[in-house]
DNA sequence: GATGAATGAGGCTTCATTCAT
DNA sequence: AATGAATGAAGCCTCATTCAT
């Protein structure tokens, strides 16, 4: 920082310790949030990390910067197989119907991620704005393809229609339940009217 | 037990101060629910009854007896409304919708009701199973109807439903999200095989 | 108390339901003693008496109170049987070993209740002084004769005696413990000086 | 780490602040556990120690575990005499009685432990099994060797007379009351029969 | 940078006791 | 007299977060 010679002029690179640091911590929260869902306490995730619960604070200073990290790569992921879908199937509502399901994919395998994402609670603002920011535009690409298509209606909008998916995939594990069937009703039900 | 107009012959009535107490119980519980979620500390409900603690838990051993009593006139109201609905309406499907309706409305004016009929807390399994127990043969009993009626697919069942229903009921007080439309979405769904 | 004349002439006699429902209490009382131990809350022991706790204040003020009530019948029996004992024994020191083993039957019986004989807790002094009070003297008589008798050492106390008597039951139930025995070896430990 | 004179290689040494402070609450609860019984509430030691509640549970998660760690010291030097005195004492049961002394000498200054003991308490399950598990071999070892000399009769065991033993030390403090007095009773007991 | 010890607010629940009905 | 509703003090325990080492 004081340092004239600075290589990275703005950021300082991550020494190499705090780096594998930062991947343990990521491996060990996923873990953890696959069987103790979201909220679970920081000790833990610490303690399976093998860290102190400081170091954890010190990488991810709130819970929300923790699961976005966790969850960066396979959003990202999603994100990036919406224009791929559209220019590969057959139609723009196949597309869509294909995005979802992989959208439904993802957070039916994160325990308590759709309870979180629909929470209204303060701690998980960024966590939505990161999800709504990242997705709303490829979703809405897919679904104006698809109005303009005239395969489906058009007063229905993209971050709207991900909060419902959003919303049915939570209790996903329920055996009495069965969130993809429940999308595929309402992706459907998107054909009338 | 002889006079033909005596109110409740064999249970000793409750005292009128009880009496008076519960429904003091009831109403503060209710409003905090809307504003604090039914997870609000059992002490805030006390204070704003102007009770004890103590009171609460002699009315209300659990929880979810709380939560299931400030619900229950309404609860049995939409239990009720349900075959009205189908011998008024035009058709059966008509009448599901309808229904339907009835149920969204009831569950986005009670802030965090949704979310914690999909939680799987053990808290609240009694909420949940009176809940279900009490609604879902009305469901059922309406989407049968639809069915013979040949209007809607037949593969759905009305467990289901409902909670895919309740589902996108969570986080209705968002401006950018309308329930409501959601769920007409998803019943629109149900026509096609 | 045989009087055919007032028995009380101050105060009032008691009304006849009054009287039945000590006796339902003092019966309620003695069972849940027995399984809870003498530190059964009070609602419990309303609750097995069908009556209010109101009624249990009204009738025993203080827990020692319904303690010393349920139990007056036997300790009078206990220490009536000192005298009789002392006359009917080969000696002394067996009318002792006898009287002791009586009133180590009558504490044993009584889940928790040498337990609390030796708490120092307020609440219980009243107990305490009423059992002292009433076989101390008795426990005296016997103990001098043996003294008298060239038979026990001349420098243990009646009161200290029945202390580690008391102190020896408590905890009787548990099945690698025999309080009787052990009280055996105390008495014995008076022989010799 | 390449230091020779490190301590502790294995171990990561507890920090100096953290065992001080495990020392100021051992301190603080010995206090209070002679003033108040092995029951005073957590939040009371915490307020003597200094300290916040939560470092309680993280050095003594049980309050058993609390108990055992104080008196642990004492309760070692007790083992260890056992032996000892087996070896220097005049006979096999002069080495028990002396070695009685010292057990009760322990038990009744600390008021209430005794009386803890003697519960049934599940909480206080652990700190009974480390007693006796401690204890009872030793005293099984000076006990056989009176036995073997022909001093003292067989039909005892070790388990029963300790208890017999912590049981005359519960209410130690009562003026009228003398433990050791009543303890030499039951050692002189043994002697017949 | 990393650690993990300490903090202490915050929630739940039980019961002895009082007192309006 | 009897009732039992209401009170509210007490205790327990968990965890997010800070900060000395």
């Amino acid at each position: 920082m004081t340092d004239i010679n600075e290589p990275t002029p703005t950021a300082t690179p991550k020494r190499a310790d705090a780096r594998r640091n930062e991947q343990t911590l990521l491996d060990a929260a996923a873990a953890l949030f696959v069987t103790s869902g979201v909220e679970v306490p920081v000790r833990d995730i610490a303690a399976k990390a093998g860290v102190g619960t400081g170091t954890i604070y010190r990488h991810f200073p709130t819970r929300a910067d923790l699961i976005i990290a966790v969850y960066r790569h396979q959003v990202e992921g999603c994100a990036e197989a919406g224009p791929a879908l559209l220019s590969s199937s057959a139609s723009p509502y196949a597309a869509l119907r294909q995005w979802t399901g992989l959208f439904v994919d993802f957070l039916t395998t994160k325990h308590g991620l759709a309870a979180v994402l629909r929470t209204d609670n303060d701690e998980f603002k960024a966590l939505h704005a990161y999800f709504l920011g990242r997705l709303v535009p490829v979703c809405t690409a897919l679904l104006s393809a698809a109005v303009e298509a005239g395969e489906v209606r058009s007063d229905i909008e993209a971050q709207e229609l991900m909060r419902g998916v959003g919303s049915l995939c939570i209790g996903a594990s329920d055996p009495h339940y069965n969130a993809r069937r429940m999308v595929d009703l309402l992706i459907n039900g998107l054909r009338h009217g």
